[in-house]
Order: structure tokens, then C-alpha cells, then sequence
RNA sequence: GGGCGUAUAACUCAGUUGGUUAGAGUAUCGCCUUCACAUGGCGGAAGUCAGAGGUUCGAGUCCUCUUACGCCCACCA
């Protein structure tokens, strides 16, 4: 007998549990030959701020698995981290300083730097405390992050030998430049916004007539400059015959052709483009495919260069005016149009953008994507739910060229240098110099003068290395210093097994991981480079499925961010409700996109203090535990167990099943529901009320204790703190639970007939409750009731336990004598269904009930009409399968008597 | 513009290969606290499964179209 507080307490416990399990050490995955692994690498959060709601879903869903996966015997190794975030975070530190009046510049790069691993370290020690609170059973003495030295070793790796292959090169690129800040913005940094501005007509003359011309339409006319052509689409009818002709650029006087490029789009402006190669990203694309000349026109501040002739020295927006002014006088200006179109600006000075020709290293896609396309195609690696193998194969059929270089200072830099010694700039010394080490001196002239590439790379290009990376590869090399990566079949077997190097490395025993759980908008960033990447560098798949789940948002479907203040701190709710409520409700919503407010955490945390007054009642009622309390042995051996608890014990091994079942199919919020319906609704609601009176029976006891412990390991992955917190009562010698076995499914316990009896019980005892508070039963009254059962094995077991009903009293508050009435040929009865037909007793309202039951009759008489019709159709029945038509109609004849007991039950009332 | 998705009770959503009278939670409305839990119990009401066609013996489920909404990518010369 144990008294346990009347609400749970979560607070404690969850302080309780996360310290206890890590002070156990119990999450680190050993390496183990003699169990099959189960990896996870979590998706690293970045370390510009704590965590999100977003983080928590996916946090959770993770830890689910994981403690599912562990608790079914696997060494599981859930490897945590954090990723560097390379613009985002510098992006927090640069606004940070900016509050003291500085600027990156100010600080100089080591200075900022500096900044950035004080930012680094508070951040990423919050996220890792945080995913502690959550309750997440991650491996945290692997604890990784992106710039961890031996991460940044298989970074630099990677690139010299991706250069060595000829896979990576440097290259002319159009990237978004803020004129004001000179720095280069991703696409992310630049804001979108919609100007009024305007479409300018401008007529260039033909070569040969200078009369005539081809007018084109443009939003930024300074960049006519730089023009090195004009294109037109060649299905264009007006242009067909013009291809190919030669015009001459106004104020410039430089003749340029008129090319074909499926690009342009006929139906916008005049159908005719001017291409500007150095000064747009889709002039460049063309510039490319048609082998344009690459003008450009602007300083890195945005005033026009000596290239612009005339208008060299003035800023791009006078220079507008001024052309604008020249073209018309030279009357090459056709007309002036109102036109909205979308400008980027500069998120921090908010500048407009100018699209700027630089250079840049990139990554050859097309080959690396050739293997991660047929893993996926041949199934080798699954998406959930499958939609998205669509949308990945999608992109990985048109995929481009990566750019990596990055104009910031926080990451992982280039591992590439510049010769910049005497007469560097004539001879062959202009070869970037890689290697993973700095050199001492150029290879080629032997100068010690060396410079380093500015940029740093691509954050993706550290992430994409994630699931190998984070084993120490490339310290560790499969294959080289040891016997390389295995299949989960080929695995060693044994600890003494000899491989190469003398051990199995933990590169090996863990990789290839299992399951990635992630967001749906990385799937390209994240998801798909690291299945390239496990193939160029590992040979083998980085997972083998991979889990999209939804976007979390507000109720009004608003994607949740700080910066609209509508996001929900996960901390908050987890302080207000508890973290296995936070748990709990996220993933219970989890299909497809989550619609997350506040309330939304009461189920959870409604469904916790349930499961802990429920062990609360059996913990002060049971005297007499038998630790070999057997189940199986029980359920076989006739009349050791009533029917409820043969009902119960059944429902838990058929929801168990079902539980494991979703689970592996990474259909959680199913899993929950299961959980859900068997916890509350069968064993709270009408299990625990039954036995209510009979906690002196030994049996009921420990049937009792047995399915709320089962249940516990059940629920655990779910719910760690809560089952973890009772689990500790009910066995102090046991340890942990995050660490017992996952109930084994047990055919003995499943008996279908007790749930089906039970099924047509628990409608009646309904019934009677109905009765009686609809009919104003009076204690002694009599009710008859008339019901059909499928077998006579079932009637029996009802006959059998009917004295149940006798011991209902708390529910109905009568003592009922029940007089069943069985069907002549049970066969053809109707399962699971109860008329009442003969309350005894004043009536409330006799109008209503009648009215009550010519309703439902006339509900009858319709499914009645409809399925007679449908069984007398002969195609009906020779096409449909036999059992469809059997249990058709098994099922009219079921309505047929109800019909009969409806109107018993209204002649009774009359 | 390209790709993907969603539409089921007042709200949030289940509904797995087509086959009982379409389910749950919340909210709402009754009735109920000595007896684990009011963060609770019992019961009621609440649905033209977005609309229109089609396939089928049979459609919430499959196909086509329409409407509305959402996401991702590209683009706005």
C-alpha cells in the first residue's frame, strides 16, 4: 500500500528523471557486437538561439523511437550535436555588436570570431540542456557540433578530395550583393518586397537600319550598359526571321546579336529581352548557354565603372535617370509603363540588392547524384510518409551545381591558397593551392607569400558529411582501419571477432544509421546531400528511412517565428504542463502540419495525471504481488480469470501490437490514439470500475498490477517522466524502465472471444445506465434483456459472468436481475448489439421515448430497405466476396430483430 | 509558371489495399463529487465526407473537372 500526491507532480519528476538517466550514463551506446545497432543522428539545431516548437516535434519523435528501438533490445545511439549555422549565427553576432555601434569590420576577423564561440558556447549548451528537459535519450557523451576540429577535418577532407576528383571548381557566379554593406547576402538574407516601379520601353536599332529596331522592356535600364545581346523566344512568330540580326546598343554603339533562348517569355513586355550577363541571374544563365561576353558595369559600391562610358562615376539610380534622359532624347525611349515588380533588399540596410558577377566555388552535382537517385528509386532508402520520394526525386532529376563559398567569416574555411609571390600574377602560381594543412610554400615558384581564400563554406557542405563525420571519419576510415561499413547482417557477431586494425570502430558498427527524422524544406538542402554524400565517401546509404514530419504553426496557420511573435516557447509549456504533456499533445497532432495553441497541452496533460491516478488507485489497493504473476498461464488455464480481466489482458496484448506495429510504420500520432483508447477508455473506464469491489481477490490484484506495469513500458517511449516516476514504485529493484524490455507479444493473451463478449457486456450495462436515467429505474426493478450473441461460447461466457452486472451497483445504483434471451439459431444473430425492451418503472416522459424509438425504428426500416435491396441484387451477390455478402446478411437479419425488440419495447410503453 | 498537398461535426483531426448505420478529442448542452482522478464520471445533440461528373454490384476512399486554401521551387526582363 502506497500513497501516492493526488495530482502528478511533474515538476520534480522531470528534474528527477533527466538528472537520474544521465547520471546512469544509460543513453551511451556501447559498442556491442552481440546486438544489432539502431543509430540516429539528430538533426543538428542550430546554434543562433534555443529551441523552437519545431525542434520539440522533432526532438520527439526521435526520442520516441529510440526509446522504442532500446527498450526492443537494440544498442541504440542517438547522436546529438549542434550545427555552426554559418550566416544565420553570424548574422545574431553581427546584430548583437551592432548594439554597441559596431560592425564586423570594426572587430577584425579574429576579434569577431572570438564572439562568435562565446555566442557558440551559451547557445549550444542551452539546446542541449533543453533537449535534456524534453526527455530526450540521446548518447550525450558523443555530443557533436559542425566545427568540432576532427569535424573540421573531414570538411577539409572532403573538399580536397571532391578537388582532386574534379568535382569541385571555381566559377563565375551571379550572387546577391549589398552595395551599402559590400558583402555578398544569401538568398535567405535578401527580403522580397514589391515596388512600383516602372517598365521601360527602349527601341536598339538594327546594324544595317537604323530606322527600324527591336524594342525591348526593362525594369532597370542602367543595366543596358552592359547588354550583350537580345533574346527572343524561337517560337516567337514576330522574331523568327529578326534571329540571328545584328543591332546596336544605344549610347554604347556596341553591336550586339539577337539570340533564341526558350527562356523568354513571349507574352511579357514586347517579347524581347535585353541580356546583361555581369548584372542578371537569368542573363547569366544565358550569357552561359550562349556564349555572351560578361560586362560588368558597377563598382562593388554600385557606381558605374569605366565601362559605363559617359556615365562612369555616377551611382546606379542616377545613372538610370540620366540614360532614361539620353535615350529619349536620342528617341530610342518608346513609352514608360507602371510596373510592380518584386526588389530584393538588404535584410539588415535594407538597400536594394544589386545582382553582382564574382567568383565562386561550386560542386559538380550531376555525377554524385547518380547513386543517391537510384537508392531511392530502388528503394533502398524510404521516405515517410511516401509523397516525398516525389518531391526528392523531383529535384534530384534537375538538380544544378552547388554553390559553397560563402563571403562570411564564421566557418569552416576554404581550404584553398593563393600564391601571391613575385610575379604571381604571370606564371602558373594563379593555380589555387589545396590542401587539408596549410603549405609552407607554392609548389610551383616556391614563394612563401601564400594567402588563404577569404570565404568560408557552404554550412550544408559541414552537414551534409553528418552521419559519418560524427563517427570520426575521416580519422577512422572503413575499410583502412578496419574492416569498413556493414550491412546489418554482416555486422561482427561476436566481441572477439577479428577484423582489420584489430576492432570494429564505431564508424562501422553504427553506420549505416537507421531512420533520420527531419523537416520537409531541408529535404533538399540537408536530406539529399547526405545521401550523396554517403555514397561518395562511405559506399553506402547515410539511412535507411527517413521521416518527414509537419511544420508546426499557430492557429491561424502561421509558420511559428520569433520575429511575429506568435511562436510558443516549448520551455513554457513544459514548465506549465510538464514535458511528457508537451510530448504527448505535439505528436497526438502530428499527421500532417500541426495547429498548435496553448490548450492544445491540456490533453496532454490531462492524459499524465490519468495514467498517474490510475496508479494511484491500484498502488492503494493491492496488498499481495506475486512476482511470477503469469498472464499467459492464467488466460489458459479455464476460469482463472473473469471476464473483464480476460477482456483487458486481451485488449492490451491486441493494442500492443497495433502500438509496435504504428510505431515501426512512423505512425505515431496513431500509436498515441491506440494508447489513448486503451488506457482511459478500456482499462480506467471500465476495467479499474469494475474490479472496484474486488480488490481482495488476489487474482484481480495482480491482474491489475500486471497490465498497469505493461502498460507503463508501453506508454514509456511516449511518456518517459510519468512512467518512469510510477515504474519506480512499483519495482524499486528493477532500475530504470527507460531501459526494461519492450513487453513481448504474447498470442496466449489475445482471446478474441472475451473482447467480444465483453463488447455486447459493456453495451448493455450502457443500457441500463441509459435506463435508468432515462426511465427512472428504481432499485429491484426488473429489465429484461434481449440480445443476440455470435456463438454459443460467447452466451455463455455472458450467462457465466452476468452476476457482474449484480456487482454493478455503483453504476447503476439498481440491483438488475437479467434474463437473456438467445436467438433459436445463434448463427444468424447479430453481434454486439443490445435492445432493452422491457423497462419496468414509471416513465418520464413516455411521448418523448416513443418518439425516440419510432425514430430509431424508422432508422432501421431505411438500413433494413437499402440492404435488402442491395442483397437482392444479383451482381451484388456474385461479384462481392462471400464474407462481405455473409456479413450482409448476418447483418439485415440483426436489424430484423432489432426491429422486433423496437417495437416489443413501444408496445410495452402503450 | 513548375511541383506537391489539403478540403470529413462548431473547432482540431483519424478514417491503412473501395465493403456494417463515417469515428475520436476539444467546445457545447443535461445529470453527477465521502468512495484514484472535476486535469474527473455518465449521457445527449451535432456530418449533403467542398461541388459536379465518371468507374463499380457498392465510393469519404479510385479517376476527371470546378472551387477554396496551403506548402516548396523558380521567376517577375
Amino acid at each position: 500500500m502506497i500513497e501516492l500526491p493526488k495530482r502528478f507532480e511533474f515538476k520534480e519528476v522531470d528534474d528527477k528523471w533527466s538528472r537520474v538517466w544521465e547520471e546512469k550514463n544509460l543513453f551511451h551506446a556501447q559498442l556491442n557486437p552481440a546486438k544489432p545497432p539502431y543509430t540516429v543522428v539528430i538533426p543538428p539545431p542550430n546554434v543562433t538561439g534555443i529551441l523552437h516548437m519545431g525542434h520539440a516535434l522533432n526532438n520527439t519523435l526521435q526520442d520516441i523511437m529510440i526509446r522504442y528501438k532500446r527498450m526492443k533490445g537494440f544498442e541504440t545511439c542517438w547522436m546529438p550535436g549542434t550545427d555552426h549555422a554559418g550566416i544565420a549565427t553570424q548574422n545574431v553576432v553581427e546584430k548583437q555588436i551592432a548594439k554597441e555601434g559596431k560592425k564586423r569590420q570594426d572587430l577584425g576577423r579574429e576579434e569577431f570570431l572570438k564572439r562568435l564561440w562565446a555566442w557558440k558556447k551559451e547557445y549550444g549548451d542551452t539546446i542541449i540542456h533543453q533537449l535534456k528537459k524534453l526527455g530526450s535519450s540521446c548518447d550525450w557523451p558523443r555530443t557533436r557540433f559542425t566545427m568540432d576540429e576532427s569535424y573540421s577535418d573531414a570538411v577539409k577532407h572532403v573538399f580536397v578530395s571532391l578537388y582532386k576528383k574534379g568535382f569541385i571548381y571555381r566559377g563565375e557566379y551571379i550572387i546577391n550583393w549589398c552595395p551599402r554593406c559590400l558583402t555578398a547576402l544569401s538568398d535567405e538574407e535578401a527580403e522580397h518586397r514589391d515596388i512600383q516601379g516602372n517598365l521601360y520601353h527602349i527601341r536598339y536599332p538594327f546594324k544595317d537600319n537604323e530606322k527600324e529596331g527591336v524594342v525591348v522592356a526593362t525594369t532597370r535600364p542602367e543595366t543596358m550598359l552592359g547588354d550583350t545581346a537580345v533574346a527572343v523566344n524561337p517560337d516567337d512568330e514576330r522574331y523568327r526571321s529578326l534571329i540571328g540580326k545584328t543591332l546596336v546598343l544605344p549610347l554604347i554603339n556596341r553591336e550586339i546579336k539577337i539570340i533564341a533562348d526558350a527562356f523568354v517569355d513571349p507574352q511579357f513586355g514586347t517579347g524581347a529581352v535585353k541580356v546583361t550577363p555581369a548584372h542578371d541571374p537569368n542573363d547569366f544563365e544565358m550569357g552561359r548557354r550562349h556564349n555572351l561576353k560578361f560586362i560588368n558595369i558597377m563598382h562593388p559600391n554600385a557606381v558605374l565603372n569605366k565601362e559605363a562610358g559617359d556615365f562612369e562615376g555616377s551611382d546606379r539610380f542616377e545613372a538610370r535617370e540620366a540614360i532614361i534622359e539620353s535615350l529619349r532624347e536620342a528617341k530610342y525611349l518608346v513609352k514608360i509603363e507602371p510596373h510592380t515588380h518584386s526588389v530584393g533588399h538588404c535584410y539588415r540596410c535594407h538597400t536594394v540588392i544589386e545582382p553582382y558577377l564574382s567568383k565562386q566555388w561550386f560542386v559538380k552535382m550531376k555525377p554524385l547524384a547518380k547513386p543517391a537517385l537510384e537508392a531511392v528509386q530502388d528503394g533502398r532508402i524510404k521516405f515517410y510518409p511516401e509523397r516525398w520520394t516525389k518531391v526528392y526525386l523531383n529535384w534530384m532529376d534537375n538538380i544544378r551545381d552547388w554553390c559553397i563559398s560563402r563571403q562570411i567569416w564564421w566557418g569552416h574555411r576554404i581550404p584553398v591558397w593563393y600564391c601571391i609571390g613575385e610575379g604571381a600574377s604571370q606564371h602558373p602560381c594563379q593555380e589555387p593551392i589545396v590542401s587539408e594543412s596549410a603549405p609552407d610554400k607554392c609548389p610551383r615558384c616556391g614563394s612563401t607569400r601564400l594567402q588563404q581564400d577569404e570565404d568560408v563554406l557552404d554550412t550544408w557542405f559541414s552537414s551534409w558529411l553528418w552521419p559519418f563525420a560524427t563517427f570520426d571519419w575521416p580519422q577512422v576510415r572503413p575499410g583502412v582501419d578496419d574492416q569498413g561499413p556493414k550491412t546489418n547482417d554482416q555486422r561482427p557477431k561476436t566481441q572477439d571477432q577479428e577484423v582489420k586494425g584489430g576492432k570494429v570502430s564505431d564508424l562501422s558498427y553504427f553506420y549505416p544509421t537507421a531512420s533520420l527524422f527531419t523537416a520537409p524544406e531541408i529535404i533538399f538542402f540537408w536530406v539529399a546531400r547526405m545521401i550523396m554524400a554517403g555514397f561518395e565517401f562511405m559506399g553506402d546509404i547515410p539511412f535507411k528511412d527517413v521521416y518527414i514530419h509537419g511544420t508546426v504553426r499557430d492557429a491561424q496557420g502561421r509558420k511559428m517565428s520569433k520575429s511575429l511573435g506568435n511562436a510558443i516557447d516549448p520551455l513554457e509549456i513544459i514548465n506549465e504542463y510538464g514535458a511528457d504533456a508537451l510530448r504527448y499533445s505535439l505528436i497526438v497532432n502530428s499527421g500532417q502540419d500541426l495547429f498548435i495553441s496553448k490548450e492544445k497541452f491540456e490533453i496532454g496533460r490531462n492524459f499524465a495525471n490519468k495514467i498517474w491516478n490510475a496508479a494511484r488507485l491500484i498502488l492503494m489497493n493491492t496488498t499481495k504481488i506475486e512476482p511470477d504473476f503469469d498472464l499467459a498461464a492464467r488466460m489458459q488455464s479455464d476460469g482463472g480469470l473473469d471476464l473483464p480481466s480476460r477482456w483487458i489482458i486481451s485488449r492490451f496484448y491486441t493494442t500492443l501490437e497495433k502500438v509496435s506495429q504504428a510505431i515501426e510504420k512512423f505512425r505515431f500520432s496513431e500509436a498515441e490514439t491506440l494508447i489513448h483508447e486503451f488506457f482511459w477508455g478500456n482499462f480506467c473506464d471500465w476495467y479499474l470500475e469494475m474490479i472496484k469491489d474486488k480488490w481482495g481477490d488476489t487474482t484481480i490484484q495482480n491482474t491489475a498490477f500486471k497490465i498497469l506495469e505493461l502498460s507503463l513500458k508501453m506508454i514509456h517511449p511516449f511518456m518517459p517522466f510519468v512512467t518512469e516516476e510510477i515504474f519506480s514504485y512499483l519495482h524499486k529493484e528493477k532500475g530504470a524502465l527507460a531501459i526494461q524490455p519492450w513487453p513481448v507479444f504474447t498470442k496466449a493473451c489475445v482471446d478474441p472471444k472475451s473482447e467480444e463478449s465483453m463488447a455486447v457486456l459493456l453495451e448493455l450495462i450502457s443500457a441500463i445506465r441509459n435506463a435508468r436515467t432515462q426511465w427512472n429505474v428504481k432499485p429491484n426493478d426488473k429489465i429484461q434483456c434481449l440480445f443476440a450473441a455470435k456463438s454459443e461460447k460467447s452466451i455463455d461466457l455472458l450467462r457465466h459472468n452476468a452476476a457482474i452486472l449484480k456487482n454493478l451497483s455503483r453504476i447503476g445504483e439498481i440491483s438488475i436481475t437479467t434474463e437473456f434471451t438467445v436467438p433459436k439459431n445463434a448463427a444468424t444473430g447479430l453481434t454486439g448489439n443490445i435492445t432493452y425492451a422491457i423497462p419496468l418503472g414509471d416513465l418520464i416522459d413516455v411521448e418523448q421515448e416513443k418518439k425516440r424509438i419510432l425514430t430509431q425504428i424508422e432508422e432501421q426500416r431505411k438500413a433494413a430497405e437499402s440492404l435488402s435491396k442491395r442483397l437482392q441484387n444479383p451482381q451484388f451477390v456474385e461479384k462481392a466476396p462471400g464474407d462481405v455478402v455473409q456479413k450482409e446478411r448476418e447483418r439485415l437479419a440483426g436489424l430484423e430483430q432489432k426491429n422486433n425488440e423496437l417495437q416489443q419495447a413501444i408496445a410495452h410503453l402503450e
